[in-house]
RNA sequence: UGGCCCGUAGCUCAGGUGGUUAGAGCGCACGCCUGAUAAGCGUGAGGUCGGCAGUUCGAGUCUGCCCGGGCCAACCA
């Protein structure tokens, strides 16, 4: 026992103690102090500054793919952006100038939409006002929603170029698109076809997907005979010759019926030839009379069409049916084209008759399967030419002979006489089955509530598999393919995401029949309808949009400006259509990173874009394209992409679940570091989870960092660089933590290299929480604390915490990019420092020492003995500190015993003393560190009042008989400063 | 419905080419310390590796099916 344990008072020494003194909170603030910070940064300019000190670094480059800007953001932007900015200020510490520069899309349907709903609470009409006043309220709009979405991200720590963004609408930027089309029309990779869109009749528009609702509708359907016209003597068997049978087709839209060039089947149905074998007479399904039907759907057919009863004859295979007739063929000299039959996935036999005519103009899936059917049509000689049957204002055309005049929907929205006067023609020609009506639901304008039909619309697209400028093999895909392969992804499985949709993609759709974008800035010349292409002309266009925006383009007399004396207005269409965003946002590469006026520090390719991974249909993919066409590679090196963000269970946040998070509520709750090191330690390569357990454990781990962090800066204070200690001097604890530091550099560096956050973030957290506070902090305090000023292992302590100083700030300055900065500042408060100005250290190779760590091994093992012996004291009650105990320690293996040569293990095992004892003994063991055995044993002596050993030699210095002869030294050293 | 991807302890994640009792950090429980203190140290309990079948001497790792989840398939971005 101690003297103190008998209650006499010890003297508090703490005052002379080195205890660690910092203003450090323990506690951060964050969502009060991180504000502070930001405008720090604002203020010095950091963003030029790290430009000018990286002037001469080789360029790594990123840019936005533009959020839009209608909204605040959410939870996926706040997860980019921090992906990009821990890349870009990594890649600016690893050695590079790497510059990033924000950008938003400004144009396109969705504000096009609320710019409509505020004319709609107004009660104005948008088709009154003049467009380019339309579209100045659109460009106002979008500029708003770019100072909310410019100021959260900024909130979010994000380091860009925020007061010099692209915007897709600026003028430079309209110039730019519109000349990067022209380009493309130039080389002769743009042509007009056509396209089914949802059309409203009533409001003379094109529709998106968003703008319809579905609603109850009765249609008309009937069940039409497509005689078969050749192949039958291929069809199964001999009763198939002479026969006159005829496919029989479900519909309900029989106004398509003239729009007709195709019957899809499936080979996955089986069909059959039937006979009617019994109907009433004036029947249109007589008898006698064969039909080819999906077995599954035959009776069912049979009872619609009143057929009394009916024969099976034999089985089918339609695709050995070349073509058949369609059932208007004459009517008015036209529909003598074959009707081929086309195996298709889309076709079931859950309704209708297992035949679905297929209407190119006029149904998605019947476009899809006509355009892919290219080949076999030219086989059979069928042209692919898709008829354009009904106007914009629902009456039929010329090409469809025999009903032009009628009319699909009228402007009131109510059915026209279309469908009765196609099957009028259709019974006439005895083309009839049955006919009936039918209550589904049917898509509707959500403005004028009205139904909508698919019309075939004239359209601009991109030839994906024409040869462009005349070198054979050099199309559009094979380009794009092999820029796939000269690209790096991150992670890998994105470069065959990308690659099979460019494989499988149809030509590209530029066009949209809208206000809000820029205009696809083509002339047609009347007579010959080819592309005017004249560079005087196309310079125009790009000089007016250069001074006056796109808008220039729907200026009146715009026509006759642009084609100048050389042609003639009434010779010439001029385009109205205006370019898919996805044309704009594919083209920054063109307008930001190669305007080298605006944007000096970017470089083209760009080093990488960085987008959650349904950008591979989106941005990577028009970027890919219409880099493609016009430069003939990728406008980048590399492709990162990363997933969704979940709720806690893994499920897809939407507000009708309530299961979103917010980024402003993280943001007010705990702070953008705590966002931002969530973003860090979650595996960015899959769907990330987000949910208040997972918020919690962010939080935990941060607290642990900064407290380690704390100390490290409490024990700082005491650190004067004049007392720096030469790695060769100092003891070999010392150089382990240097050796740790060498191989983390190597980790840390090679895991940002491969933008792999989670590593970095469990590199230290493991080596701050395990090598540093539960082991060399904790071994050290009793130096750092208790020794003499002059001791050389304090002083050499020091100098590795000031070296761990250095590289953890650095290492996790692109992460925890407000907290490092403070603590960096809480030790360098100076004018213009910052963490943000720094490069990783230089860390020297010598301190790499893998004998040295492997040694330490066997010492940690033999201190692990012990402590596990101390703990069993401890349950037992017979210590409470471990400074209580001074074990003897057997050691039987030669290696520990040669490791623990010159080494102090008291020291290591935190014990007042310890006896190492050559040979066996009886005492606790680990099964792992065999030869090792401890008897763990009562500290002998005085408790030291200064360090709280418990040593025989306390007492022995009779001017300071309460403490050890070390704490006496410093004691002394101290009188002799008058401290 | 098709294309691509994912499913390891309460949470976040490790687990080259299949091979001993599946690991780490955090959290949790218990204990110690009280000179990092709304901190620090130690010990411990937690997993039928989504499920089922198969290949194999042997599967978290390979194959198939199933279940659950995500992205894409929009005149949405």
């Amino acid at each position: 026992m101690t003297d103190t344990a008998t209650g006499a008072a010890e003297t508090d020494y703490s005052a002379t103690l080195f205890l660690p003194e910092t203003n450090f909170p323990m506690r951060a603030g964050l969502p009060d102090r991180e504000p502070g910070w930001l405008k720090r940064w604002e203020d010095m300019d950091i963003y030029k500054l790290q430009r000018e000190q990286a002037a001469d670094r080789p360029l790594f480059t990123i840019h936005d793919g533009p959020p839009y800007a209608n909204g605040n953001i959410h939870i996926g932007h706040a997860l980019n952006k921090t992906l990009k900015d821990m890349v870009s200020r990594s890649m600016q510490m690893l050695g590079f100038n790497s510059a990033y520069v924000p950008g938003w899309d400004c144009h396109g349907l969705p504000i096009e939409w609320k710019i409509e709903e505020q004319y709609r609470a107004k009660g104005k009409d948008k088709n009154e006002v003049p467009i380019v006043e339309f579209r100045q309220e659109c460009r106002t709009f979008a500029e708003q929603w770019v100072d909310v979405q410019r100021d959260e991200f900024k909130r979010l720590g994000i380091l860009g170029e925020w007061d010099n963004p692209y915007l897709t609408m600026s003028f430079d930027a309209e110039a730019q698109i519109a000349r990067e089309l022209m380009k493309v029309s130039t080389t002769g990779q743009l042509y007009r076809g056509s396209k089914p869109v949802m059309w409203s009749v009533v409001e003379r528009t094109a529709l998106a997907e968003a703008e319809i609702e579905y609603a109850d509708y009765e249609s008309d359907t009937i069940w039409v005979k497509f005689p078969v016209r050749s192949g039958g003597g291929e069809i199964t068997s001999a009763a198939f010759h002479d026969l006159n049978a005829s496919v029989v087709i479900w519909t309900t839209t029989p106004w398509t019926i003239p729009a007709n060039r195709a019957i899809s089947f499936s080979s996955k149905i089986s069909y059959g030839l039937y006979e009617v074998t019994k109907a009433p007479e004036g029947n249109w399904a007589s008898t006698g009379e064969k039909y080819i039907l999906a077995d599954k759907l035959a009776a069912e057919v049979f009872a619609k069409a009143k057929v009394e009863d009916f024969a099976r004859i034999g089985d089918v295979n339609p695709a050995h049916i070349t073509s058949c007739f369609h059932p208007l063929r004459g009517l008015d000299g036209g529909y003598n084209f074959e009707v081929p039959l086309l195996d298709g996935d889309h076709v079931t036999d859950d309704a209708g008759t297992g035949f679905v005519h297929t209407a190119p103009g006029h149904g998605l899936d019947d476009f899809e399967i006509w355009m892919n059917s290219g080949r076999l049509l030219a086989e059979k000689g069928i042209s692919s030419e898709i008829p354009y049957i009904v106007g914009d204002d629902g009456f039929y055309t010329k090409e469809a002979p025999g009903f032009e005049g009628a009319r699909v929907i009228d402007d009131n929205g109510k059915k026209g006489d279309a469908n009765n006067r196609v099957i009028a023609a259709l019974a006439e020609r005895n083309a009839m089955v049955a006919r009936g009506r039918v209550k589904h639901q049917y898509p509707h304008s959500w403005r004028s509530k009205k139904p909508v039909i698919y019309r075939n619309t004239p359209q601009w697209f991109v030839y994906m598999d024409r040869d462009i400028v005349g070198k054979p093999g050099d199309t559009l895909r094979h380009r794009a393919l092999n820029a796939i392969d000269a690209t790096r992804f991150f992670p890998a499985a994105g470069q065959n995401r990308l690659r099979s949709m460019i494989a499988d993609r149809p030509d590209w759709v530029l066009s949209r029949q809208r206000a809000w974008g820029v205009p696809i800035t083509v002339f047609v010349n009347k007579a010959t309808n080819e592309i005017l292409k004249d560079e005087t002309v196309n310079h125009r266009i790009a000089q007016s949009f250069e001074e006056e925006g796109a808008d220039a383009w729907y200026k009146p007399g715009a026509a006759a400006r642009y084609l100048g004396a050389a042609y003639a207005v009434e010779d010439y269409e001029m385009v109205t259509d205006v370019l898919d965003v996805w044309f704009d946002s594919g083209s920054t590469h063109s307008f930001v990173l190669r305007n080298k006026q605006k944007w000096p520090h970017l470089k083209f390719p760009a080093s990488m874009y960085l987008e959650g991974s349904d950008q591979h249909r989106g941005w990577f993919h028009s970027s890919l394209l219409e880099s493609c066409a016009t430069n003939g590679h990728a406008p980048y090196e590399s492709v990162l992409t990363h997933g969704f963000t979940m709720d806690g269970e893994g499920k897809k946040m939407s507000k009708s679940l309530g299961n979103t998070v917010a980024p402003q509520d993280i943001i007010k709750q705990y702070g953008a570091d705590i966002l931002r090191l969530w973003v860090a330690s979650s595996d960015y390569t899959e769907d990330l989870r987000l949910g208040k357990e997972i918020i919690q454990t962010t939080v935990d781990s941060y607290r642990k960092l900064r407290n380690t962090l704390r100390w490290l800066l409490g024990n700082l204070a005491h650190y004067k660089a004049s007392d720096a200690v030469s790695f060769q001097a100092m003891p070999e604890l010392e150089q382990l933590i240097l050796h740790r530091l060498a191989q983390l550099d190597e980790q840390v560096r090679g895991a940002y290299k491969e933008y792999d956050y989670r590593k970095v973030v469990s590199l230290l957290t493991n080596f701050m929480n395990i090598e540093l506070s539960a082991f060399y902090f904790d071994i050290r305090k009793d130096t750092l604390y208790c020794d003499p000023i002059s001791s050389v292992q304090r002083k050499a302590s020091l100098t590795v915490l000031n070296h761990l100083f250095e590289c953890l700030t650095a290492w996790l300055a692109p992460i925890l990019v407000f907290t490092m900065e403070e603590v960096w500042l809480e030790r360098y408060p100076e004018d213009g420092s910052s963490v943000h100005l720094r490069q990783f250290p230089d860390v020297p190779g010598e301190w790499l020492n893998d004998d040295l760590a492997n040694k330490w091994q066997l010492i940690r093992a033999v201190r692990r003995v012990v402590t596990g012996a101390l703990e069993v004291e401890r349950r037992e009650k017979r210590i409470g500190s471990s400074l209580e105990a001074a074990p003897k320690v057997f050691i039987a293996d030669e290696r520990y015993l040669t490791a623990l040569e010159g080494q102090d293990l008291a020291e290591i095992a935190i014990t007042s003393a310890i006896e190492i004892v050559s040979g066996t003994g009886e005492g606790f063991t680990l099964d792992d560190v065999p030869g090792v055995a401890v008897v763990p044993e009562l500290a002998v002596g005085n408790r030291c009042a200064r360090s709280w050993k418990i040593l025989p030699e306390v007492g022995s210095d009779a001017e300071y008989p309460d403490v050890s002869p070390r704490d006496a030294q410093a004691l002394r050293e101290r009188a002799a400063l008058g401290l």
